[in-house]
DNA sequence: TTTGTATTCAACGGATTAGTTGATCAACTG
DNA sequence: CAGTTGATCAACTAATCCGTTGAATACAAA
């Protein structure tokens, strides 16, 4: 049940849980403060049980924690997964456009490595 | 056909690209240049025409373009698309805690606003 | 204990998604 | 011209997702 840290998984789902506009106003509404599912639904004309779904998606891809109050789960934003996610992006933000060889030559001339010779395992990471 | 700068779909469709592991190793890839669709296709175990696909999802985010180069179709990334998702998570990624009130007192007792006064509309944008 | 409030669980329908295979199109090559 | 390469189109399947409604749970208040 714990989340293994070496799978991207938790990366996937966060980057899915944002690509929903509930739910990124989910997230906008939670960075300034904490708030409980009765509260993050009520901007919304879709029913509580659907937006109790969206926080468990939230919840799922580490993006928020809940906390209890009485029969009040408040939903508060975990900044550091948002971090991650920048992360991410930073580290393939800058393209490395390589000018200084035209692209026909890239896809005509590769530089190195022969077409027989691939090393597809050091690719990239995640 | 040309995308709408006011509405949030490209923002909805290039998290949900970036929240497929394959999508972003091609991120990753095309980091480091421009690259065909065969390039791009070599490192997985799935049919050219499902990483094709994956390209479109790509483009449709906003996230590549695409050039011509005779029967190739060169994938370029657009680092404008990253930057503008890093400019939305930047934006709610530090919490707000106001810890000078307690999450109980948060929770019972409503700021300035009475129950009956909603203001909906201003919760947040996009 | 009964009632009310806050939230989740369960089952379902419709839409979307990621993959497949087979056919087609476009451009280069011999 | 015929053949090959690079990529897309089309049709299909299995799985997942987003919303619904109705029932169940947990706690509080009367």
């Amino acid at each position: 049940m714990l989340p293994d840290p070496t799978s991207d998984d938790r990366l996937d789902r966060a980057f899915v849980a944002l690509g929903d506009p509930v739910r990124r106003r989910i997230v906008a509404r939670l960075s300034r403060g904490p708030a409980t599912v009765g509260d993050l639904a009520a901007p919304f004309a879709i029913s509580l049980q659907a937006v109790s779904k969206h926080i468990q998606v939230l919840e799922q891809a580490g993006l928020v924690t809940r906390t209890r109050d009485a029969q009040r789960r408040p939903v508060h934003l975990n900044p550091g997964a948002l971090e991650e996610l920048t992360a991410w992006i930073d580290r393939y933000r800058l393209v490395h456009e390589q000018s200084y060889r035209t692209l026909d030559a890239l896809l005509t001339d590769p530089p190195t490595a022969p077409p027989g010779a691939a090393e597809p395992s050091q690719e990239d990471r995640s």
